[in-house]
DNA sequence: GACAATGTTCGCAG
DNA sequence: GCTGCGAACATTGT
């Protein structure tokens, strides 16, 4: 699930319903083994503060304030936060519960347990350690030309790149490749300036889209790939058929037949 | 039981 | 030193 529309979605639940409210606690959920979480003293510099500032950088969260610690939070492949009132029932799989007053809680919910929670000083300084490229949602065209269109590998594989651009995912890589008409292993590199562009301005709408939905994938219009990522299924921009490949490891669904290897 | 999964990280080869 | 690739990570669901 969470790529930068999905991570936004959730970055505005805690903007809605989870700011200026003082920490009560932060407790670590059951199963907690083989996942990264604050330590007790790290949870223990939470309690007292309110978080004033929910923000992003890709698939980064961050909660915190000016004055007081941040927390961070990755979702890896299956993570999840909500945010509750405390009567409502408690999920299965959650990993870090924060209580609020009101009361509130925030719960951290990772059945994979590929996502982390850290307690940090300096949201900037620590994009800046993770050697992440600027926002895919923020970023302009002679920036995203620079950063993608001159990798020689597989343009997929350079959208991929949280260090080039941060906040593109599989899923979201596919569909803008797909709108984009761009074989998703053409070498960035040998693409035409008007193709990377094109890239550029379709990536970002894909991405304004699905956040625009609060990543509702059932409100995106029906001719997306997002609808569509089995291999066999009919192309909604030409008579071709969606092909399932491998493209630097992952699962890739495109159209060979509008496509371009050499747009 | 085997396999795939939307994430990052690490080691190796070029 | 940088870039690109494949495997590994822990767990769930099909």
């Amino acid at each position: 699930m969470p790529e930068l529309p999905e991570v936004e979605a959730l970055r505005r639940r805690i903007e809605v319903r989870a700011l200026n409210r003082t920490i009560l606690a932060v407790t670590p959920g059951n199963d907690v083994t083989h996942i990264e979480l604050p330590s007790a003293e790290e949870r223990a510099r939470l309690e007292g503060h309110q978080f004033t500032e929910a923000r992003r950088h890709g698939k980064y969260l961050f909660a915190g304030s000016a004055s007081g610690p941040w927390m961070m939070l990755h979702m890896g492949m299956a993570g999840s936060i909500r945010v509750l009132d405390t009567d409502e029932p408690q999920a299965d799989f959650i990993r870090l519960t924060v209580d609020f007053e009101g009361p509130r809680r925030l719960t951290f919910r990772d059945p994979r347990k590929f996502g982390w929670v850290r307690v940090i000083d300096d949201p900037d300084a620590v994009i800046a350690d993770h050697d992440l490229g600027p926002d895919a949602l923020s970023i302009g065209e002679a920036g995203f030309a620079d950063r993608v269109g001159t990798c020689r590998g597989a343009v997929k594989s350079a959208l991929l790149d949280q260090g080039k651009l941060a906040g593109i995912g599989n899923l979201w890589a596919d569909e803008a490749l797909y709108q984009a008409g761009i074989h998703p292993e053409a070498r960035a590199a040998d693409l035409s300036e008007e193709a990377v562009a094109r890239l550029h301005r379709t990536a970002i709408r894909v991405l304004q889209s699905v956040c625009d939905t609060d990543a509702t994938y059932s409100e995106l219009p029906d001719a997306w790939l997002i609808h569509r990522r089995e291999a066999g299924r009919a192309c909604t921009r030409c008579d071709g058929a969606i092909d399932k490949i491998k493209v630097g490891g992952r699962t890739s669904y495109h159209c060979p037949d509008h496509q371009d290897r050499a747009a």
